[in-house]
RNA sequence: GGAGGGAUACUCAAGCGGCCAACGAGGGCAGACUGUAAAUCUGCUGACUAACGUCUACGGUGGUUCGAAUCCACCUCCCUCCA
């Protein structure tokens, strides 16, 4: 039996002969294994990090598996502790609700509707209880506990750690139980808490699941986790040129890590293109063949192939990009309009200030001609091009006594 | 319950009565060079103002002082040791 496509991209397989083991076993009984993989319903919208579990997720179902997308509801009430020290605030059940639908839209763009079961732990969780609670906190030590990563850095490090982050892993492992999961999906960093759910199952007399993890996706940085707090990520939403010039933006060295986690090639492809750019061919052009796979698989060939000849002609041949924003700023009778306010009017920039201090730094073009005087006015009557570094734009026309609009 | 230490801008971290919108580093943004890459160099990085300048900010609330991030009191939160 062939497990590469499966296996493909995980980082671990715990414990990988009993996994092979059951899958060959789940398909002479034609029985269908129960994958699970939980998302917190704290963020709404998908990134390119997320879609690399949701690929994994896929892949079973393509296998014939019964793939459970699990929201976690009543757990996004505790937040992971996994990373970083924060509190979160409890959403409420409007909230819950709100981020569920809106990821059912962007899930569905990668797995098939058919065939995946939506799951809210706040249904079992829910009914636990304090004395459920209890026993299932007996379950577990102490010592255990520390075990986890980064529970053990801060202990080390003197940074708090709230009992109730104890919960967490407990409340995750008690979902596999309840779903009777035979194999959990999760990022490298979830490891200790679906461990958790083995040992849980055992206990509650359940054949514990099997684990798949895989990598934790870098972030535009190259560095930090893609996530939408740090602003480093690619959204599954984003429009097809923001989506490929972000991508175009990456490091060369970020580029290949994205082509092994991301792109669908088949991986001797891949190792051809490694060997291109080491002949000498321009890393550039092969990024663009990334951006153009990545877009397409959001927003269909068209746009893939759109995105990137928008992104020559701005970039290589300078030309203006299509879809500049064009707002209206009402001003006073007399006068004009000062330039940095227009700026900020427009969203290039945050202030006043910040528009001056772009000004100041030979970052600001009107009509394509650099601006050196900050005290320079736009006159009402015409429509003004403005410009802020080389990715800002917006057009601005002053109308007198109007309010502000599109 | 007792003793001690700590809380400074996005992050880390100086400052310990006026020269503090607050050293330095990281991050971010912009300029040069490029391939919207990396590396490197330079500048900027609270808000309002054309500008002079004004306002808001060093956990919170009061107080001392001509003047407080800096001193005092109380409060909140965190850490360590003892119980």
């Amino acid at each position: 039996m062939d497990f590469t496509e499966i296996e493909r991209g995980t980082e671990e397989i715990i414990p990988a002969e009993e996994f092979r083991a059951r899958l060959a076993q789940a398909r002479r009984e034609g029985r269908r294994l129960r994958v699970k993989a939980g998302f917190d319903p704290t963020a709404k919208d998908l990134h390119l990090g997320h879609t690399l579990l949701l690929n994994k997720l896929r892949a079973f179902q393509e296998a014939g598996h019964e793939a459970i997308f699990l929201i976690g509801d009543f757990t996004g009430m505790i937040g992971d502790p996994t990373g970083k020290n924060e509190t979160r605030k409890p959403l409420t059940r409007e909230q819950v609700e709100e981020n569920a639908r809106t990821y059912r839209e962007q899930v569905f763009k990668i797995l098939d509707p058919e065939r995946t079961t939506i799951a809210f732990n706040s249904h079992w969780l829910d009914k636990l209880g304090a004395e459920g609670m209890i026993r299932l906190s007996a379950q577990h030590t102490v010592a255990r506990m520390l075990e986890r990563d980064d529970f053990a850095k801060r202990y080390a490090g003197g940074q708090p750690i709230a009992v109730h982050e104890f919960l967490y892993p407990l409340l995750q492992g008690y979902d596999s139980v309840a779903l009777q999961a035979d194999v959990e999906l999760g990022g490298t960093d979830q490891k200790f808490n679906l461990l958790v759910g083995r040992h849980l199952q055992s206990a509650a007399g359940q054949k514990p699941q099997c684990i798949l993890t895989v990598p934790i996706l870098e972030g535009l940085d190259g560095v930090q986790k893609m996530s939408k707090s740090l602003g480093n990520y690619v959204g599954v939403n984003d429009a097809p040129g923001e989506m490929f010039g972000k991508l175009m933006s990456v490091s060369d060295t970020l580029m290949w890590r994205y082509y092994d986690l991301l792109s669908f090639r088949p991986l001797a492809e891949i190792a051809h293109l490694r060997a291109a750019v080491a002949d000498g061919a321009n890393p550039r052009d092969i990024k663009m063949q990334l951006g153009v796979e990545i877009v397409s698989r959001f927003h269909g060939t068209q746009a893939g192939d759109a995105a990137q000849a928008a992104f020559v002609a701005q970039f290589s041949r300078g030309a203006l990009p299509d879809d500049i924003p064009e707002i209206r700023i009402g001003i006073a009778a007399e006068g004009g309009l000062a330039i940095a306010r227009a700026l900020r009017e427009a969203g290039l920039v945050s202030s006043n200030a910040e528009g001056n201090r772009m000004i100041e730094q030979r970052a600001v073009r009107v009509d394509q001609e650099r601006v050196e005087d900050r005290g320079l006015l736009l006159l009402p009557g015409r429509q003004y091009l403005l410009q802020v570094g080389s990715r800002r734009y917006a057009r601005v026309e002053p109308v007198v006594g109007g309010d502000q609009q599109v």
